[in-house]
RNA sequence: GGGCGCUUAGCUCAGCUGGUCAGAGCAGCUGCCUUACAAGCAGCAGGUCGUGGGUUCGAGUCCCGCAGCGCCCA
């Protein structure tokens, strides 16, 4: 793990002018070649420390937040390879579901049409067409595995670039053979284990995308609507119309029924009676449930089929019928009034007035049932506009319908207690965003929905046998042997059938969706570690140690994973997890593309170099959001230029010396300024380690940058004259091996945020990798910083500092000599100062350096400068303090 | 409506278990070609630490209320 012995390829030597430039495609290229981030999968499981790397949407664009959260795991795994892990860091493509098909779809002209037949010789055309080409699922999958491809390959050129230290071995995707084979696997298991259902329950349902979605899927988003008060006659007996509030009218054809509060005075008369809809004189019953808010509207609400969820709810608990008008299009179905469960007190006036909304959409028959409502006198008062909150598919553009379609489950309601204690045992990083997963768990409220109708996906492994009449036995699903895995139902055959009986009266057809996406990308642990593939390297990886993510899918990935695990594992898939903010626009502003203010990260890497960006990247502290900022970029960028450059002058001190400079001799370190230098990195040695233990990448990036700098401008600078004294002598000896020492720790503290320039620094004098260098311990430096005073580098530091002071206030050169230097100070800082004064008076150019003692004060009571005169109309400057 | 986070110099933020913590970087200003670095270096920062209370010998630092912003959930 430590520095190769072997030599096999030597120092490099220093260069005149180091730069940055080109140092990502050199070093790129070599980590690749040596196998630098190469897993050993001979490591025995304590020896690993395994990450569940998110998997990148491919047909996504680029995005500067890939680079942000990339680069704080990225950095978690080199701290973890150089403590002497072996990091098990497998990059993934996650690249099914709606944004490829949406993609492929746009890009080349066309829509699937599962109806079709497969077309061998199909290619796609120059020109996207329009209409859109229906082609076969299987030609779509193709153009979709195409089009991936070449996505996957732009963003490996970016993590390359950016030096992500994956091992490009293991990379895998989700629509691959071995996801594709671990997904289906799952499922029959979940499926054998009672764990996966499926049911005809309303569902949640995009009408643009013609599509289930899931809960963790909604988002609620503000729109605007109106109460419609809709008068109601009582059935048989007389008495005022009963009233109600709604925000959907044109579900009225919908209504099964009236709800009001058990307690609702108001209405408690009502209950067990009758009342008849308006305009298509449908009978309902008024009846008592207690999610009824007597505060909204007038208290009592009109249930339809579906409405919303409450209504899902009613409708299960008070056991009411169903009358289905929405389509799965969007637009309200035909039906035929008077006919069992269409029943109406005037079917002509019923189909009279349903015959003006068939065949429209929601908002349009939304706007007609008004106008009719209206000229029926049903209409109570104007619409008052109102803003409410209504259920989206979160990639959606209509608000979601509730349709009832037969969809496969799988139990997450019944496990949430488990659930819930999983997320305790999880370490999470910063640790508040373990509420995000507790709300979340706790709200849940119905059973996750892996069923997708779409095409570009995991294929559920099932077939159903056909009845004698034509129609798909549902309810004895045939399943695909594990062995034959994976198969895709609509190609592959079930056991003891032929290609020429599917679809035919007793044969058999294949299930027709695909798994939500979430329903393999929650197996990424188990698609990267070869679950029952591999069972030598699971063994090894799994749990695995990190999820790294943001936080907006913790409701997603995150729980799915958790779901998965716990029932194919009984544990957690792993044992952090570290979450990221986003990153927003340099406004801090969040980037969405329809606000056109999304960052490209190419760009910025190119132009300021990788490093620049990872060292803004890697100030974004555990779970914060963060502004894109080009000028922490280029702080970034000054960072890497001045580890060059230090770089350069230590290792020419140190150049020629008889010990290799690869191994400074910490006993060789006796300058009290040495060792209060040593001191000093301990801490910092001490502090980062402790940081980046914690995940905390950034305060150990934000403790070792100071450090660097405070090393640059002021010990540098001290100790610059005596490293060029007489080696053979004490003095510059310590300086040297002081200085070989502290470099040598500090392009290893800084090698996990700046691997490039870190890497080339190390090529210069020592053989192997930086990143497979040991991380620095303590004990390095212990000997070194054995009785390093601090007070020594203070004292050292504000001296120095006020002869600089002096200087600039005078506009003369930091060459001008100090004639006369007075320190008043107690003996103790006394002390400290003379046993650097030769350091001192080198640094600062003074001729006389004066002290006075006076009693202690706890700092230093004065210091006078007299600047030399080095012009006849120099003047004298005394900065008080 | 419930919850979480944030609110510190013009900007971006550090300030971890209460007592040299009132800080850093950027921007700005003033200077300097100093043999590692001019894509550099030196120097200059007085901001009621959102607000009102409380605990304490002592609070950006803990507790409560309030306000604003962001996010999560309903």
């Amino acid at each position: 793990m430590n520095d190769p012995a072997d030599g096999s390829r030597g120092p490099r030597g220093i260069p005149d002018r180091p730069g940055l430039d080109g140092l990502e495609a050199h070093w790129s290229v070599q980590w690749e070649r040596e196998g630098t981030y190469a897993f050993d999968r001979s490591t025995p499981r304590s020896g690993v420390f395994a990450i569940d790397t998110p998997p990148p949407t491919v047909s996504g664009s680029l995005h500067i937040g890939h680079v942000f959260s990339y680069t704080h795991t990225d950095a978690v795994a080199r701290f973890q390879r150089m403590r002497g892990k072996s990091v098990f860091y497998p990059m993934g493509w996650d690249d099914n579901g709606l944004p490829t098909e949406r993609r492929v779809q746009n890009y080349f002209g066309v829509r699937c049409d599962p109806g079709l037949p497969f077309d061998p010789a199909f290619s796609p055309p120059p020109q996207p067409p329009e209409p859109p080409l229906p082609v076969s699922r299987p030609n779509f999958v193709a153009l979709c595995l195409q089009l991936t491809a070449e996505d996957e390959k732009a963003f490996e050129r970016l993590w390359r670039t950016l030096g992500l230290s994956v091992d490009w071995a293991h990379t895998y995707t989700t629509v691959g053979t071995e996801a594709q084979r671990v997904s289906q696997r799952s499922f029959l298991r979940m499926l054998a284990a009672g764990q996966a259902y499926q049911q005809t329950a309303p569902t949640l349902w995009d009408v643009d995308f013609r599509t289930a979605v899931s809960q963790a899927e909604l988002e609620d988003r503000e729109r605007p609507g109106a109460y419609h008060r809709l008068a109601f006659a009582r059935a048989g007996e007389p008495g005022s119309p009963v009233e109600i509030d709604t925000t959907r009218p044109e579900l009225l054809p919908a209504c099964v029924a009236l709800v009001a509060h058990p307690d609702d005075a108001r209405y408690r008369p009502l209950f067990g009676s009758e009342v008849v809809t308006p305009l298509f004189g449908v009978r309902v019953p008024v009846l008592a449930h207690e999610l009824a808010d007597p505060e909204k509207g007038t208290g009592i609400a009109m249930v339809c089929t579906f409405g919303d969820l409450t209504d899902v709810v009613w409708w299960r608990e008070l056991d009411l019928p169903t009358r289905t008008v929405v389509g799965r299009d969007g637009r309200l179905l035909p039906v035929t009034w008077g006919e069992t469960g269409w029943h109406s007190v005037d079917p002509g006036a019923a189909a009279s007035h349903y015959g003006e909304l068939a065949g429209r959409t929601v908002r349009q028959a939304q706007a007609r049932v008004v106008e009719l409502l209206a000229a029926s006198d049903a209409l109570v008062g104007e619409p008052r506009p109102i803003t409410h909150p209504v259920k989206f598919f979160e990639k959606g553009d209509r608000p979601l319908e509730i349709v009832s379609s037969r969809q496969w489950f799988v139990r997450t309601l019944a496990l949430r207690d488990r659930l819930l204690r999983r997320g305790e045992e999880l370490s999470w990083h910063p640790p508040y965003m373990a509420q995000r997963y507790r709300t979340w768990v706790e709200g849940l409220n119905t059973d996750w929905n892996i069923s997708r109708q779409r095409f570009f996906g995991v294929p559920f492994p099932l077939w159903y046998p056909v009845g004698p009449d034509g129609e798909p036995d549902f309810d004895s699903p045939i399943a695909a042997a594990e062995d034959r895995l994976p198969v895709d139902p609509s190609t592959d055959v079930p056991p003891g059938y032929t290609e020429a009986q599917r679809g035919e009266p007793g044969g058999f057809v294949g299930d027709p969706d695909v798994m939500d996406t979430w329903a393999t990308s929650s197996l990424t642990p188990d698609i990267a570690g070869g679950w029952e593939d591999d069972p030598d390297l699971f063994a090894r990886v799994f749990p695995m140690d990190l999820r790294p993510q943001a936080h907006d899918i913790i409701r997603t990935w995150l729980f799915s994973t958790v779901v998965r695990s716990e029932l194919a594992h009984g544990s957690l898939p792993w044992a952090n997890a570290a979450i990221s903010g986003f990153v927003l626009d340099p406004d801090r502003k969040k980037m969405s593309k329809s606000k056109g203010n999304v960052v490209t990260p190419l760009p910025l890497v190119e132009q300021h170099g990788a490093d620049a960006v990872r060292y803004w990247a890697a100030g974004g502290r555990p779970g914060t959001d963060t502004a894109v900022d080009e000028g922490q970029i280029k702080v970034g960028r000054r960072l890497a230029i001045k580890v060059l450059n230090a770089s350069r002058f230590v290792l020419g001190r140190c150049a020629g010396d008889g010990g290799s400079p690869g191994s400074p001799d910490p006993a060789a370190v006796t300058d009290p300024l040495d060792r209060a230098m040593a001191a000093r990195l301990l801490a910092v040695v001490r502090e980062a380690t402790t940081a980046f233990e914690g995940y905390d990448y950034a305060r150990a990036l934000e403790r070792t940058e100071a450090f660097f700098w405070w090393f640059c401008d002021d010990y540098l600078e001290l100790v610059k004259t005596r490293a060029y004294g007489d080696p053979g002598d004490a003095g510059p000896a310590s300086a040297r091996a002081a200085l070989a020492l502290a470099l040598s720790v500090q392009l290893r503290l800084l090698a996990p945020v700046l691997p490039f320039v870190t890497e080339e620094v190390w090529s210069w004098w020592k053989a192997g990798s930086v990143h497979r260098a040991a991380w620095p311990e303590p004990g390095e430096l212990e000997g070194a910083a054995l009785g390093g005073d601090p007070l020594v580098a203070e004292v050292a530091g504000e001296v120095l500092g006020a002869v600089r002071r002096a200087k600039t206030a005078a506009k003369r050169s930091m060459r001008a000599e100090v004639a006369t230097l007075t320190v008043t100070a107690d003996d103790a800082r006394l002390d400290a100062l003379g046993s650097v004064v030769g350091d001192v008076r080198d640094a600062g150019g003074i001729l006389d350096l004066v002290t006075r003692s006076t009693s202690g004060t706890g700092a230093i009571a004065g210091i006078d400068v007299v600047l030399a005169d080095d012009t006849a109309d120099a003047g004298r400057a005394q900065p008080e303090r």
